[in-house]
DNA sequence: CTGAAAGCGCTTACAG
DNA sequence: CTGAAAGCGCTTACAG
């Protein structure tokens, strides 16, 4: 370029990035150049120097369980992803998402972001001990329950978030509240398990969980209403939290086979929703955990990272809301 | 790292990567100061001198005039987005979706990817006549219409995919189809539109057929229907075919406010479905494009050109195939 | 106003 | 078996 444009390196930085002082018309014979050539400056060798890229990565833990970058009906993470990409964008970030970093042979670009967001690690996350150890600054949406204060988190509050459900139930009529969680062992299944176990201690029964792999999905439906509605009638719950909303779906199909109704017979409700639950028969309540401002925070407090700025103090995500809808808007038996 | 280990950089960079040789003991030394003080050989340096990061990236047109990175029920794309994903880590790439790369102030790292791959371009697009110019290279997914066969494209044979629709429709026992496409510029709705047209001419009757902006989703029912349902009755169609599944989410149940019954009064079919069409009552027909496999098309085609390698001859997705449901189940009238 | 030099953090011939 | 030198493609002091 600067032989093409007869100038040097030094004259054609210049003059490309309006620093330094250059006469006008040389300026002018740069640029032209560089449009007639079609030249760029790498972003690679200017990333160099900057010793930054500019790119952040996502890395949506779940996933990895669920063994895909797209899973079906699962609408909470791909909010997050598009949120992210947006807000990264807005900062002047690309984002990429990536899985497990700690794998050989991933692509070693997926090593080349200035920092790292991570959502709902499992307990003892090897990705966040492989970024911690190698000094890559990230950020956790979701504590490492085996880990909660030792690296930079976006709480999410699965207590409350929890909590806020079991009342709404509660409210509704529910007696007896089955929990219907994921293996993961990730923040979200182990405190809101703990959370209903809380519940039912106070009111001394035994909780009523039953831990099922996200993966299974809405096939799942079956197993649980098998699990809860096996035993005696007094034994049946009267309320059905499921935390996946595909769960939730699967829940909803079983119990209508069976002839239990919604809400009447059973109150019915999902922790993180999905498109389905918005729109089946009857449709299902759930929480809104407004992944777009979480998304929003996380990349923010990415970006800071990135620039190497500190971060400090509690953090936390949005707080939840509830979002009211037909399998719980009737008080059940009566 | 050297210094640390005592050794050379030159020393450091063989015994990390194996290569030239190194005394076992020295080996073992450098991985063991390297872990110890988290030392990793920066992903830049190293892109800096293979002049290539890994790094792909993948524009979704479409995304843009719908303003978002996640359009609600727009299966299509976040499909294709994800099997991207999947398939550029699997060839040792990362994958990050921008937005229009083109625009000033994006990201720079925007343009550090080592090739593009480019959904449904415009028009004559800018990306496209960006990426051209700065010798980026880059594989769109459905042709420039203006610019056919200047560029590596996947074909998307849009002809071919309505037709497929289209036959079904009439063997269904349609007479009149309306066809509704987005306002988008692509081949996907250019292409579609001049099948409808060519079909309507050997039948001698004028084409039904209504555009409408992508990002009206389901709320483009209302419109839809009263645009086809306004006239005499001899003039109203007894299929619809949209192009978007939301565009038919929408006519299905501003069909059904008004009483007209989808398939008895009316077939509905959807060019690129959506979980809506595949859960509404009743279920629509939609085309299977099979985006996962084009996905992984492009991916690999894209890796080639990150790699210097020529690709030539015509490419094409793979063909699309029917998925029947409910909504073109029935013979219409009786 | 312009350019030679040094440096960003690596790797790859090459010499010892 | 090890290291000094050159180079990947830029930018940023600094000298002229």
């Amino acid at each position: 370029m600067a032989r093409a444009a007869g100038v040097s390196p030094t004259t054609v930085s210049h003059a490309l990035n309006g620093k330094g002082t250059v006469r006008k018309e040389t300026v002018e014979r740069v640029q032209r150049v560089a449009t007639e050539i079609g030249y760029r400056p790498s972003p690679i060798a200017q990333g160099l120097q900057r010793s930054r890229l500019g790119l952040l990565a996502l890395v949506i833990r779940p996933f990895h369980s669920l063994d895909t970058f797209l899973p079906e009906g699962v609408d909470y993470f791909l909010r997050i992803a598009g949120a992210a990409g947006v807000t990264a964008m807005e900062h002047g970030y690309s984002l990429m998402m990536v899985d497990d970093p700690t794998r050989p042979g991933v692509p070693f670009s997926a090593r080349a972001a200035d920092a790292y967001i991570v959502t709902e690690p499992f307990e003892n996350d090897p990705v966040l001990t492989m970024l911690s150890e190698q000094h890559i600054p990230f950020v956790t949406v979701g504590a490492d329950p085996a880990r909660r204060d030792e690296f930079i988190t976006l709480d999410e509050g699965a207590d409350q978030q929890a909590q806020l459900m079991i009342t709404h139930l509660a409210e509704a009529g529910a007696q007896r509240i089955a929990l219907v969680t994921g293996t993961d062992r990730n923040d979200w299944n182990l405190g809101s398990q703990r959370t209903l176990e809380r519940w039912c201690a106070a009111r001394g029964h035994e909780p009523l969980i039953l831990s099922l792999p996200e993966v299974e999905g809405e096939r799942a439906g079956e197993a649980i209403v098998d699990h809860f509605f096996a035993g005696e009638r007094a034994e049946h719950p009267d309320a059905v939290f499921c935390l996946t909303g595909r769960h939730a779906a699967g829940v909803l199909q079983a119990a209508t086979r069976r002839g239990i109704r919604v809400p009447e017979d059973l109150l019915l409700a999902a922790g993180s929703g999905s498109l389905q639950n918005r729109t089946s028969r009857p449709t299902v309540t759930t929480l809104n955990l407004r992944p777009e401002e979480t998304a929003q925070r996380a990349v923010e407090i990415a970006v800071r990272l990135a620039e190497g700025e500190r971060v400090e103090g509690p953090l936390s995500v949005p707080r939840a809301t509830l979002d009211i809808r037909e399998s719980t808007s009737r008080p059940p038996r009566g």
